[in-house]
DNA sequence: GATGAATGAGCTTTCATTCAT
DNA sequence: AATGAATGAAAGCTCATTCAT
């Protein structure tokens, strides 16, 4: 009876923000299941019931990251990108970018490639990120319009095809990093996936 | 009381292929987690109890799919590798290849994908699956090396980051495919993928 | 943080009292496990915690509705009792006031059918209500015993028995106004109920 | 991990069964938000766990309490009723048998009895109550029409309004019984109500 | 007089697994 | 080869209550 309720002397300094970094790392590294509100609380130091103080529902806590996380990375790409440089270049800050963000915040990275699975796997998730979602597509997309319109990719090769194949590659990147924790191997890939764009990887292509 | 234990006119004829297949399916598009014993008992016609007579746990069940997978994967690769070829033309084989089984049998690049994550997600699987993993890397480092060895590619870039490189695009095909249930804008991203890897996605390079 | 401590700008006036009238209504509605602080709270518009400015406990918070309400009931009775009239005219204007009370405040007379359940379920609620409860019983034994006193019922009946039954009868004419809301149907069986206490309800028993 | 599972020799008769009796008795006492899981369980002998392998959950399992109870309560009250007898005999045996049942087997009518409560409480059980419920208020209504096409009631009450007092003063006995538990009692406010129905309580209907 | 932050206990439900038949 | 019955562990969530501000 008289051990309920809240302890004395307990501070609590931004358990929110805490409680939002340590999500999106664990959503990102574990995933939503096995992300469980103990786990959590424990790695911030409050009990199970606590969440609930700023989040109604698990759901609402991925929601919550997924914003915080989408902004991060659409303002990285925009800086990168630039209306007066061509398409090759803006690639290539781009993906220098991302990577940057990818050593410096992983989670963020890991957590925005986890998104489009966790969607797929959880109905409600989906329902409740799929209205926010799309921003970043949207970004690339511009970009590579651009592109298009300035003749600087192959005929053969739509806008739509074009962001598609930029998603596919930046989203790899972020996934290998995950996967192999190895920096180096990453920073070579990295170089590597920057000549692939702008199309110098090949000496193939010049001889013939 | 007299219901129990092995049903009459139950013939049994490869419950256990049906339950890899169906496990193979669930395990690719729900994950490890949401791929539940009773779903699959469910969906093969069995009980939960049954599924302990094939594989001791789910663990073991998963290691099953997981070679199973990597057979069909790797085969499919080697088939599509010729020794004689150059770096762009086997490339470019094995892409077509990928892409019609993913197309044929969308389960097995879907599960192929996620391994590495539920790895990293579920010690007991990582474990499992590790010693038997990597045969896929191997075989493409070999064609990456041949591919340096010949000076067909930049020498700014080594097999392995060749390899790298291959990796990401490859799974992120995989991938797109299994997010984006689009066939036409899927093929469309292949051919431009395959532009991009032999080098002919843009024109600068020629300009140059 | 600043944000912490007593807003500015709020009266308070009465809090108390609008607690207990959500209190009661909740209390007859939903019972003492349904009637949450938290919806109590939200209802009253403030927080939880103020709740306990009020009332030590949830317990004490039932123990002081009850309290209010025994009393109103009471007074109704007792204001429809009169020395000088015979059982069968206490009884009918007994009825009819209840009735007028379960339409005026109709929390009142639902919370009054759902102590002794409550009471019963929960024996903090019991324990603390008990030696309050009583009161309207004891009332209406009075008329019974002086009823029985003047022959005014048959022979084969008691007081504590005759009591019994008013309390039966008054009690149900409670519930079923709460489960059943038509205001029109219950007038009714108001009515019914009258000429049933009062003996004119049959032809049987004049034609015998 | 080994001590997982079902344990060795543990027999289990009826468990099914003797659940269904506990949640009988345990609903009508002690509500249905107060009958948890774990007491349930506990005081059949088995784990909150093994419950869902009977119902698919706590709703479930109470609506199945229901079907029982309401059946066991018509079968009672259709033996008591006899085309051939008139109303008042009708009623007399029908309160017999109830009051019978009330002795014989408590929580079939304090069950009965809590349900509208219940039901209003929770919308979950009213959705799943709601189209089974009726059975036992349609078949008094049956009884009251033919007593009042038979002209046995007062002109001034209708069909509708004789059932909705069955139905007060009948719930009201059972009410009654598992309040005070006291046999004698009970069986003297039967008797009486048995007189008040027929129309032989009070002197003074006869006497004016 | 009222708040925001926090708690321990408890609830319903799900899961992989086990065992006798 | 397959079942029905049962388990321990754990998950997400709610609740009455407490404390410093």
């Amino acid at each position: 009876m008289s051990k309920l309720g809240r302890p004395i002397n307990c501070v609590g300094v931004d358990t929110c923000q805490r409680l939002l970094i340590e999500a999106r790392r664990s959503f990102a590294a574990d995933g939503f299941d096995a992300t469980t509100n103990k786990k959590l609380a424990q790695s911030v130091g409050i009990t199970t019931a606590a969440i609930y103080h700023y989040f109604p529902s698990k759901i609402e806590m991925y929601v919550a990251v997924f914003t915080d996380v989408q902004d991060l990375v659409c303002k990285t790409i925009e800086n990168a990108i630039s209306k007066d440089a061509d398409f090759s270049e803006n690639i290539s800050k781009t993906v220098d970018a991302l990577a940057a963000l990818t050593v410096r915040e992983p989670a963020v990275v890991a957590f925005v490639m986890s998104v489009s699975s966790e969607a797929h796997r959880h109905p409600e998730v989906k329902k409740a990120v799929l209205p926010l979602s799309g921003r970043i597509g949207r970004i690339l997309l511009d970009v590579c319009e651009k592109a298009v319109s300035r003749g600087e990719v192959s005929e053969q090769i739509s806008a739509q095809s074009l962001e598609d194949m930029l998603t596919v590659v930046l989203s790899g990147l972020g996934r290998f990093n995950m996967v192999y924790k190895d920096a180096r191997r990453t920073k070579e890939l990295v170089n590597s996936m920057k000549l692939l764009l702008t199309g110098a990887a090949f000496r193939v292509s010049t001889s013939v």
